[in-house]
This record gives C-alpha cells, sequence and structure tokens, in this order.
DNA sequence: CGGCTTTGACCCGCGC
DNA sequence: GCGCGGGTCAAAGCCG
C-alpha cells in the first residue's frame, strides 16, 4: 500500500554503472526532458544537485527537479479552503471546550484535551505539503541530510517486514516530515520521503558552501550527516517546473561536493556504522537499482 | 538535564 | 458501520 504510494511516484535517476539508486519522483512523462550523467564513481552525495552558484540555497533550478509534489498526495490540495475553514472552526471549539472544561474530570480534560490537540494537528494534514522520494540502496536505514530529525514513530508496513519511521524536523517552526523505509523487494534499498519545505537554512550546511568542506568535517553533530537532499534547500513550495527548467535539470550539475569527501573519510574511519556499499570505490551508482525492482502502478500513467 | 528513540495507543481516512 | 492500515501522539526510557 505504501509502497505502492511511493513507487507509482518516484522514478530511478539513472546514473548508469549499475550502482546505488538514487529515485526520484519524476513522472514518467519527464523523464526524457532529463539528461543524465554516468557517475560510476558517485556516491549519493553525489548524485545530489549542485547548486549554481555557492549561496543561495533555495531557487536553485537544479534542485527542482527532484522536488516533485506526489501527484496523489497533491490531490488534497483542492481542500485547502475547506480544510482551512474545518481548521479554523475546530480551532474555535477547541477553545470553547477548553474554557468549558473546567467542569470536567481531570481524565476527561485530560483526553478531551487530546483528541482536541490532536485534532487541531491533523487538520492541518489534509493540505498535504509536497512530497518526494529518494531510494537509496544503503544499509544505512536513516540518511542524514544536515538537518536535524526526530523520530517519532515507527510503524510495521503490511506486507513488509520492515518498519517504516517517521521523523520531523526538529526545528521548531519547521513542519517537514521524512517518512524511511526499506522496499520489501530489495532489502538493500531504503526509501526516503520527504514531504514539506524546510523554512530554515540547514543547521549543519553539509553542502550549503561547496567550497568549504569544513562545515561538515569539522562539526561533530554533522558527523555522517552529509545527505543533503534537494529539497531540504526550498523555500518556497516547489511549483511545477519541468517546462522551464528543461536546462536546468541536468544532472550535469551534479558533482560531489568536496563536502562529502569528509563524509567519505569520516565514514571510513568508522566503517561499522557504514554502509559497505557506500565505501566502495564504485559508490551507489554502481549498486543501481533497476527500476524493474520496483513496484510499478501499470495504472499509473505519465502526465 | 536536555534531546532523542522506543513503543503502545489512538485517530482518521478509506474500502468493503 | 466496521475493519484495516497509515499516520501521529506522548509517556517512558535511554544516552551523552
Amino acid at each position: 500500500m505504501a509502497n505502492s504510494a511511493f513507487s507509482d511516484q518516484i522514478l530511478p535517476v539513472y546514473g548508469g554503472g549499475g550502482g546505488g539508486g538514487v529515485f526520484v519522483n519524476i513522472p514518467q512523462g519527464y523523464m526524457d526532458m532529463l539528461s543524465f550523467q554516468d557517475y560510476g564513481g558517485a556516491s549519493l552525495f553525489d548524485l545530489l544537485p549542485q547548486p549554481i552558484s555557492p549561496q543561495p540555497l533555495v531557487e536553485e533550478p537544479a534542485l527542482r527537479a527532484y522536488a516533485m509534489p506526489e501527484t496523489s498526495e497533491v490531490v488534497n490540495t483542492p481542500t485547502t479552503n475547506s480544510s482551512s475553514i474545518s481548521s479554523s472552526s475546530n480551532e474555535n471549539v477547541n477553545d470553547f471546550d477548553l474554557e468549558n472544561n473546567n467542569t470536567r474530570s481531570d481524565d476527561d480534560q485530560e483526553k478531551i484535551a487530546n483528541k482536541q490537540l490532536k485534532a487541531k494537528k491533523k487538520n492541518p494534514k489534509k493540505q498535504r505539503e509536497p512530497r518526494f522520494a529518494f531510494m537509496t540502496k544503503t544499509e544505512v536505514d536513516h540518511l542524514d541530510d544536515g538537518y536535524r530529525w526526530r523520530k517519532y514513530g515507527q510503524k510495521a508496513v503490511k506486507n513488509s517486514p520492515f518498519p517504516r519511521s517517521y521523523y520531523r524536523c526538529t526545528s521548531a517552526s519547521c513542519g517537514v516530515k521524512k517518512r524511511v523505509e526499506r522496499s520489501t523487494e530489495d532489502p538493500s534499498i531504503v526509501v526516503t520521503t520527504y514531504e514539506g519545505t524546510h523554512i530554515h537554512p540547514c543547521p549543519m550546511m553539509p553542502r550549503g558552501i561547496m567550497s568549504e568542506p569544513i562545515n561538515c568535517g569539522g562539526l561533530n553533530g554533522c558527523a555522517g550527516s552529509s545527505y543533503v537532499l534537494p529539497q531540504l534547500h526550498y523555500q518556497q513550495p516547489p511549483q511545477p517546473f519541468f517546462h522551464n527548467q528543461k536546462s536546468s535539470l541536468t544532472f550535469n550539475t551534479i558533482v560531489a561536493p568536496s563536502t562529502y569527501s569528509h563524509y567519505r573519510q569520516e565514514k571510513q574511519s568508522c566503517p561499522s556504522s557504514m554502509s559497505s556499499s557506500l565505501l566502495r570505490d564504485h559508490g551507489l551508482l554502481q549498486d543501481m537499482v533497476s527500476f524493474q525492482t520496483m513496484k510499478q502502478e501499470p495504472g499509473v500513467e505519465p502526465s
């Protein structure tokens, strides 16, 4: 179920070489608009988009290629108005009830408060944030991306021996979430789905300043925090961008930031905690996962 | 002690 | 209406 939710959105970013795969949810119809380059020696890091210039982490055309809203999720977009209405009405109800909880028992108050709190928090969810997913062939479940994530849940996935983990950005005002789960068809593949847009700079800035690898290598908290995923540098919700970003949708712009060599060094010094595939000379691309391993929804037509 | 993970319970949407 | 599964909450525990 969840896998299908992913799989109809995710397409592989062909890096060639048959190494580890990085998959993004690029609609099939757009695939031919992209050009890819063989990064046979690349790791996941290397596949990440490089900013055109070393500053603004937003407005990077190259990054836009990644941050496709999951169409199945965007279906909810039209509910914006109603959800905001219901949300506000709920808040009113909540406020009202909270004010009148004085007459209830503590337990009741607690339960009601919990319900209201949840309802309050869940309504906005109806307005789904754009999502995109990566598939990476790695033994590491949680791919660090420079941001700080707090795990808030883990669920068993139906028909999968592997649980799905839920993470939320620890930044106070940032509601970005991500889910991490392993593919049932290839346990070596980790599917990471990002939802939402960071509204703050990357705390680690692992690749934010491409010319300053010190940013990662020098930070303890950044140990293993070098997976920089493109969406992470958005401040604006992704817009339909493929049509006029064609020239930018090339992975020729993706190179191995020097930052990541630090990651590698770091990881090589701690091989026990690192995927062996990441340490291979040929990197992830050599482990490129055939897209055939993805469960494809035959009914999903390219838009 | 603060931040994080774990984990059971709960809520909600959806399909039947 | 009911059951299932996904998503979230929050208390408890762990760790540096």
